[in-house]
DNA sequence: CTCGATCCCTGGACGC
DNA sequence: TGCGTCCAGGGATCGA
């Protein structure tokens, strides 16, 4: 699953292999991943791919056209792979697998493929203002923030550190996988509240997540489900996990069992030991009741049928 | 402001 | 073997 490393493996690898590529035409199969999917259509063919850059967990594929210059770059497409997406280049005699949705042929004759089986990737071309728009809604770079800034969004706010570390506004590219690893590398609960974290906390917890991200980086990721990077290979970092998808096994610090609970509607994977709970956590209020209860998910009722609305990349106001 | 619940989606794991 | 069911998870939205 595509966080900061992965994307930024895949961003690497697109860099060296398709920067520099003219996209003569593009054919979209399904498109409701795409924000808008005419003007992909319109926007793209006859553009150069100038150069490709992750920004958080997404791949921005800066373009131009003959009359602009490569320093004035307005124009992206947006690219997030989600859980299962991935952008191959390809030739175009390599068979196209299946769930292959958009295709932009390339002028040496390759193609750059987006696969996403479960459609949760997401795409967008954007120019302008809208561009610039888009890209102020999230938060800092992790690899570049600096402790004070951090601390300040960490330390002002009531969240839990681990719904903090989530939120792409506060810090843009960090997944479950990371947050769960940093928190664990820094002896940090999931449950603390940003507000109750000490300083020296909040930036041993920065500097264990700049650590674990280069380190991931280097191994060009996790490969938990089928993440390749460009050339096909598959990540190495999932082999260091030290809590993601280890509860039940021992903690690799004080070998406790590592656990489990829901924080932020995400599993967390943590050593009750070295991790220390604050006060309450894995209880809650039970609404009506007064009463409390361990935590450990009641599972939900059958969904009932909604009205899908159509997912946007700007909030809109039309 | 912060929370949980819900929805999107498909493949893989698991139970019978 | 072949069903059905559950689950994973990033992110938007909505109601509490």
């Amino acid at each position: 699953m595509p966080e900061l490393p992965e994307v930024e493996t895949v961003a690497r690898g697109l860099q060296l292999s398709v920067a520099g590529r003219t996209i003569p035409s593009v054919t979209l199969g399904k498109t409701d991943f795409i924000d808008d999917p005419g003007a992909v259509e319109r926007e793209l063919p006859g553009t150069r791919i100038e150069r490709v850059e992750r920004y958080g967990k997404f791949m921005l594929l800066r373009l131009t056209n003959d009359s602009e210059s490569a320093e004035n770059l307005q124009r992206a497409l947006l690219v997030h792979l989600g859980m299962t997406g991935n952008l191959v280049p390809a030739a175009t005699t390599t068979p196209v697998v299946k769930h292959t949705h958009v295709t932009f042929a390339l002028d040496d004759g390759r193609e750059l493929r987006f696969v996403d089986p479960r459609r949760f990737g997401r795409m967008a071309y954007l120019a302008g203002e809208a561009l610039q728009e888009e890209l102020t809604r999230f938060g800092a770079e992790p690899l570049t923030v600096t402790p004070d800034a951090f601390a300040k969004r960490i330390q002002g706010s009531n969240a839990r550190i681990k719904a903090l570390l989530l939120n792409q506004s506060v810090l843009r590219g960090v997944g479950n996988i990371y947050a769960d690893e940093s928190l664990w590398k820094a002896k940090i609960h999931p449950a603390r509240k940003g507000s109750q974290l000490k300083r020296d906390e909040s930036n041993r917890l920065l500097r264990e997540l700049k650590k674990i991200l280069h380190k991931a980086i280097e191994l060009r990721g996790s490969s938990i489900s089928d993440f390749v990077d460009t050339e096909g290979y598959a990540g190495e970092y999932q082999q260091h996990h030290k809590v993601y998808g280890r509860d039940g096994e021992k903690c690799l610090r004080c070998g406790s069992k590592i656990k489990w609970m829901p924080v932020a509607g995400r599993s967390s994977h943590y050593c009750p030991v070295c991790q220390r709970a604050p006060r309450g956590a894995g209880k809650r209020r039970v609404a009506g009741k007064g009463q409390w209860r361990a935590k450990i998910s009641t599972k939900t009722e059958p969904r009932r049928q909604k009205a899908k609305p159509k997912w946007r990349f700007l909030t809109s106001k039309a």
